[in-house]
DNA sequence: CGGTATCCAACAAGATACTG
DNA sequence: CAGTATCTTGTTGGATACCG
């Protein structure tokens, strides 16, 4: 959801920015927000196909919320992240 | 951890404000916060025993995202009520 | 009181191949 | 491009019994 407080994006435009998900995983997790309205899924009927994604009113209403866990995510971001080579150096 | 933004709580003071969660999970879910240290769990030796959880430096500067939920949660608490005889009548 | 230990059915999710 | 379908393994968590 956190790709989607800037606007729109695409599937593979979130995949790219989420890696290691599988396209399955990111299929299911976005039909489940979709469920849950969430988000809004909008599909041009076109060839390429393109599918659209965008936060319903219902998420932008958690937007505090992602915010304060991304403001905490960036301050705490030491904990998650693996010694680098660079670091050791 | 929401309920353990007031101070202290024992296990089974949690286990009362969390329905439906079983023994077996909660245990687990505490020692999953502790293990990231999220928690604090103190034991007092004595019988019968008694054991403490609170809140770790860490767990608490996650307070302001806690707070975010939960007002979401209480603004929004109506999407998870299941209609009851009352409502309907 | 605050747990462990064990068993087991159900579900989750990776890998892979295929599609309009 | 944005998915499905299928297979298969791994993990989750409920139920139950026992413990210091």
């Amino acid at each position: 959801m956190f790709h989607l407080l800037g606007g729109t994006a695409r599937f593979n435009e979130i995949r790219r920015r989420v890696p290691d998900v599988t396209q399955r995983m990111l299929t299911n997790q976005l039909r489940e927000l979709e469920a849950d309205g969430l988000i809004i899924r909008k599909v041009y009927p076109q060839v390429p196909p393109k599918v659209e994604y965008s936060l319903s009113p219902l998420g932008r209403s958690l937007e505090p919320v992602l915010l304060a866990l991304k403001t905490w995510g960036d301050a705490n971001i030491d904990l998650f992240a693996q010694p680098s080579d660079e670091a050791l150096a």
